[in-house]
RNA sequence: UGGGGAGUAGCCAAGUGGUAAGGCAGCGGGUUUUGGUUCCGCUAUACGCAGGUUCGAUUCCUGCCUCCCCAGCCA
């Protein structure tokens, strides 16, 4: 035994669960392992969160006593709000995270912080800057030339105490202030030339209502908020990077307990736009129909169109964690779904665009209930009656006049099996006056009942059905990408990402037809239409008697990359 | 340009001073009452480039190239 089994069921070692890892070894943190996930509550969470949901407490659950704490860091109440905070909340607890008791805000930490910069001050490495905005950005120089220093840089501690006092006491109108720290204007790091600690902003918070109008900026906050949770290993995106050594400086300075930041590259996806200042556009300017729309790459929108946690959590792991930006083929999502839901999702039968097919040989009136199972792949899922009547409806795209080579569907003169039934042969074409098919008139053969005989005859061909008279009604909602360039953001001179917009990313099918049990089909609940994918119930539109159902993946379709091959070459 | 990062197949991603896992995608085939699933097999001369150290480097050193991040009173 090379590899023992513990090994081989942990998750590979990325970079950053090797320094834990090793932190454990070396006794730092006393062998304690706390992570956090600090959601801004401005947008809705998406796949991308969903990588870092699943990096700090996957984490957590992996190491004994590890734990991971839910954190809003809400310092800027201009962009956040409450519909943002109760949406986070639902989607790290249904990807199956818990943070147990501890849900926090760094607005509650707002006292302590101020305490904390009145130490710095006390300290003389912060001060009251009375510097515009405009003003400050002149004096910070630039990537290759120094900055300025304030003329306010020099103040009494005094003075800084006397004004930070009565910016904190809502004396001075926003934007006439900051807090800065004394750093060094002259630092390669821009992050390091004096940044403002404070901002003036007279704003209703979500949360902390009208009690402060000074609010702290990120790398001021954070840090803190890291320190008084006790955070060992505060993990975030490569943009950070160059804010570590500010986030080290701070902590240092006021010499509290100081975590390690550890930096691993966002998530890109194909076909895929994932930042909140974007999806936030698509929603207000109605390209979807919310933050939760099947197309979006929201935790929201997945789990609408029918993604399962499970599904995601894998993906999650599947992609890794590295430094190097990538950008991870949607194509891996999609399989993670269809595995997840290949195993778990009972069939059923409903067809998209329905022809139909009356079968000549069949008793009018007859109804005849066929068995089927619900899941080949899981015995335990049980079994269903389907009702068979003489006039059914098959899928429109089943049908064709002239068969193409290795085509083995249906086509005049051509017998094929129906799923679970009988094995009918197509007699005759019934077109309406301008020459579309209307229906089919089909003979069957009474002793392949089931979908079977024992005369040794070949049907290679098997469709997927509904009873014209007992099937109900439907509508069916396919999504394609929402964006036609693999790289959304790649754009024209003078264009953006709208304009790589797919004009026909959603496909509404308002007159299906699906089997009788999905009358009654649950929200939640997936279902593997035969033969062309994996379906949900909408929880939007669906109404009782209408149900709409979305879906969530396709089945692979071989035949289509057989078809397009022969039609090619 | 100053500072900070990163470069392993089409896309992710392990890994080691001794000659390179795995997954996705792709391709071929077996099984199949879903052209699904599953199973078997295959492919791509993948370690950014150039030197150096070494018996031997993707791994160590030097130089170079390319890409990303930082000049919000956003996070």
């Amino acid at each position: 035994m090379t590899k023992n089994t513990q090994e081989d069921t942990s998750k590979p070692r990325d970079f950053i669960r090797t320094i834990i890892d090793h932190d454990l070894e070396t006794g730092k943190y006393d062998g304690r392992v706390q992570t956090r996930f600090p959601p801004e509550p401005n947008g809705y969470l998406h796949i991308g969160h969903a990588k870092a949901i699943c990096l700090s407490f996957g984490i957590a659950e992996e190491y004994p006593g590890g734990k991971c704490n839910l954190r809003f860091d809400d310092t800027n109440p201009a962009k956040e709000e409450d519909e943002y905070v109760r949406s986070i909340i639902e989607d790290v607890s249904w990807l199956g995270f818990s943070w147990e008791d501890r849900l926090f805000y760094a607005s509650d930490y707002f006292e302590q912080m101020l305490e904390y910069a009145f130490q710095l001050i006390k300290k003389g490495k912060a001060y009251v800057c009375d510097l515009s905005a405009a003003e400050v950005v002149e004096y910070r120089g630039t990537l290759t030339e120094p900055g300025k220093e304030s003329p306010y840089r020099n103040r009494s501690i005094e003075e800084n105490l006397d004004l930070f006092q009565r910016m904190c006491d809502g004396e001075f109108p926003d934007g006439s202030r900051t807090l800065r720290a004394k750093i060094d204007m002259a630092h390669p790091n821009l992050n390091m030339r004096d940044p403002v600690m404070y901002r003036i902003l007279h704003a209703r918070h979500h949360r902390a209502g009208d009690k402060w109008c000074v609010y702290p900026m990120y790398d001021w906050a954070h840090g803190l908020e890291d320190s008084i949770e006790r955070i060992t290993h505060s993990l975030c995106t490569l943009e950070f990077e160059a804010h570590r050594p500010l986030y080290d400086w701070f902590l240092i300075e006021l010499g509290v307990y100081r975590p390690q930041q550890i930096e691993f590259a966002r998530l890109n996806l194909s076909y895929t736009i994932m930042s909140k200042r974007k999806l936030l556009q698509l929603v207000e300017e109605k390209v979807v129909d919310g933050w939760d729309d099947p197309r979006m790459p929201t935790i929201s929108g997945l789990r609408r169109r029918g993604y399962t946690p499970e599904s995601i959590r894998d993906f999650c792991d599947r992609i890794g964690i590295a430094k190097r930006e990538s950008t991870v083929d949607v194509a891996l999502l999609e399989h993670c779904l269809r595995e997840d839901l290949n195993k778990r999702a009972n069939r059923v039968m409903a067809v998209l665009d329905p022809l139909k097919v009356v079968i000549t040989n069949y008793p009018e009136g007859k109804i005849e209930m066929m068995e089927a199972e619900n899941n080949p792949e899981d015995p335990s899922a049980g079994k269903r009656e389907i009702p068979f009547t003489r006039e059914i409806y098959v899928e429109r795209t089943d049908f064709r006049e002239e068969a193409p080579r290795k085509y083995f569907r249906l086509a005049p003169g051509k017998e094929v099996r129906l799923k679970h039934a009988y094995y009918i042969t197509c007699q005759e074409v019934i077109r309406d006056e301008t020459g579309e098919i209307t229906e089919l008139h089909c003979t069957y053969d009474p002793k392949s009942r089931g979908g079977w005989t024992d005369d040794g005859r070949k049907v290679r061909g098997t469709l997927h059905w509904v009873s014209a008279t007992e099937g109900i009604p439907a509508e069916i909602r396919l999504f394609d990408k929402l964006f036609l360039k693999e790289n959304p953001g790649e754009v024209a001179e003078g264009e953006n990402f709208l304009s790589n917009i797919n004009p026909d990313s959603l496909k509404i099918l308002d007159n299906c037809i699906v089997e009788p049990a999905l009358g009654d089909a649950k929200h939640g609940v997936p279902y593997q239409f035969l033969r062309t994918g994996y379906f949900t119930l909408d929880k939007k539109f669906s109404k009782p008697g209408k149900p709409v159902f979305n879906r969530s993946v396709s089945l692979r379709d071989s035949w289509a990359k057989l078809e397009k091959k022969l039609s090619g070459s």
